[in-house]
DNA sequence: TTTATTTATGCAATCGTTATCGGGAACGTT
DNA sequence: AACGTTCCCGATAACGATTGCATAAATAAA
């Protein structure tokens, strides 16, 4: 894998490197003929500067780094192609890593982005990771970096997040409103900012129709890196109680295409016997059997959004930013899974 | 962001950066207590050693990268899981790009991997890839390059792929066992090395079973970065026909969901009036209405394979490999969208 | 003609690391 | 006393690119 190098060029053309250099930054102290005959071979030799050299010197890199715990994860899918969309429209380079929900991932990948000098960092925060005194230290050093839906609490730096409060309070009351009386929520492990926001929104529309909470019909899952059992587990017991739930609103795909299976695997109808809603961006939620009722999260809008604050915070490193969080509203796709009659 | 060198442990220790660069190689010829005092200071510093001063100066990352059209596509997502895994354990890191099936995302991510200097890359190529210069170019430059599922004809390197002719001739052999006698194809385009694998296993089981083939029931899809649009009227086409096929094969994820989409919206039975199998890799396809009988590929062990196979030749730049094509068996999952009665 | 100014170029340092070469000190051998 | 070893360590160049500074030549101004 031999590449042109600029010294190359210079022993060529009989020049030295730092008049080659100058001729192909277009400089104006170069004489017109000596840079049309650098940038002439340049082109024919297929002559790319070495980034690895620029960051070395420059300390930067021109890319940025994406953390996020799963990429088969279909919302984290469409956070990247916002993410890349506009990085790419900007002349940055995106590198994804994945977690894989695990914290010592975490750190080796930020570690790793670290020392690969990104200019800046985007991600979703594994669940694992309650306190983030990995991050905290980056963000006390000047990293730039934004939070993507799972955000911490105090940080001072950007957060995209999608509304939860308010998706899950349309969620809650769209099923209140056509028929459930008793709604369970099977939701992602408590310490999460997007749990606690989607549990208030939740709330609020039980309160608003004058059904009291009941924390029974509340399960947390996925703090063992989301395994499966964990979750068909958690729907067989809200089937099992005493008073069955008539209805469950689940906070992710995995939760909801996992209760799904085992409602289904009862005998349960849908929605007759348990209305369903799920928080998802899978494109077959249509195509289910019945097909659900989703939240949809504006995915690509998150991504796009984080993105374009990161630049901001990048190319303005002593600007002051009002860091208050970035909320964008999600939409209740309303199909057959949800309504009772 | 600043971070310490080896030179800031030499001016603190009072030594110069080849003693603290042999101490830290746990070199032999280095005082065993001066060794101790490099190792305990750059430990209690935190030092990383810069890996981009190493890239400058070795050439090379200790990182491979993967291309993949879309990681929003559950199979790459999974071939790439697979990577990871092997990956890690070799002390290797991985940078995710997507060509988004364009040739010039495609062109550009590889050019950017190369002047990273990433040891070897793993790809899927693009469905607009129909002839490969960029690959061939690098390949003859001596870079470790594995293709993976969408594999060129000639070059000489490996290949990883799932054996698409024996999935698609059980598929086949399925529907046909199972009531089907007029089976369509809904298929990838058809430069691809898997369309043409998948259509032989096709005319090869319907042939055992006394079928003639029809071309008017194959419907190449995907040429122009796989619009929806593009799947529903292929599906549709067929579904319009004189003489309707009572069994439709599909031929990748969003083919398959298309379709289904398109039997529906037609109020059409699955499987009664058409039975459906595809090759997939969703993992919804048991909820799916009804519930999705698929060929699936062996994801993981694709990318773990591959991964194996490129650290194999990064790791031993003269060695002459067998580049026989490495194909892996699929799975028949039988569920109901194939079974007439 | 002399001096000042402009124009075009080269030199050398820099970024962080390691490999090559070399050398001083301490010791052992004749 | 003279030489060879061994042990430990340092100076330097190199990787590719940029850039402040120096400078030669050409031109303009005095």
């Amino acid at each position: 894998m031999e590449t042109i190098t600029i010294k190359d060029i210079a022993r060529a053309l009989n020049l030295s490197t730092s008049t080659v250099s100058r001729a192909l930054r277009d400089s104006y102290e170069i004489n017109p003929e000596t840079k049309k005959a650098v940038l002439e071979y340049a082109g024919r030799m297929n002559y790319r500067p070495n980034p690895i050299a620029l960051s070395l010197k420059e300390n930067r890199s021109r890319s940025i780094g994406v953390i996020v715990p799963e990429i088969a994860n279909n919302f984290f899918a469409q956070v990247i192609n916002g993410i890349e969309e506009v990085a790419y429209n900007l002349g940055y380079h995106v590198v994804i890593f994945q977690s894989h929900e695990s914290r010592e991932r975490e750190e080796i990948n930020l570690d790793h982005l670290v020392s690969r000098k990104v200019d800046g960092i985007l991600t979703s925060v594994s669940s694992f990771s309650q306190d983030i005194p990995h991050f905290q230290d980056l963000i006390a050093r000047g990293m730039p970096i934004v939070f993507i839906d799972r955000v911490p609490e105090e940080e001072k730096t950007f957060k995209v997040v999608a509304n939860n409060y308010k998706g899950s309070y349309d969620a809650t009351r769209h099923l209140l409103e056509n028929g459930s009386k008793c709604i369970a929520q099977i939701t992602s492990p408590k310490h999460l900012s997007i749990t606690r926001e989607r549990m208030d929104g939740y709330k609020d529309a039980l309160h608003e129709f004058g059904i009291p909470f009941d924390e029974k019909y509340i399960r947390y899952c996925g703090h063992g890196g989301m395994k499966t059992e964990e979750i068909l587990e958690a729907a067989q017991e809200l089937i099992d109680m005493e008073r069955r739930p008539d209805a469950i609103f689940t906070a992710s795909d995995r939760l909801t295409t996992g209760t799904m299976a085992v409602i289904r695997k009862n005998k349960l109808r849908i929605p007759e016997d348990i209305a369903l809603v799920g928080f998802t961006n899978i494109p077959v939620a249509e195509l289910l059997d019945p097909p659900l009722t989703t939240i949809v999260q504006p995915a690509v809008e998150m991504g796009q959004t984080a993105m374009q604050l990161l630049v901001d915070m990048i190319e303005n490193p002593k600007k002051e930013f009002d860091f208050a969080i970035r909320k964008l509203d999600t939409t209740l796709v309303v199909r057959e899974s949800s309504i009772k009659k």
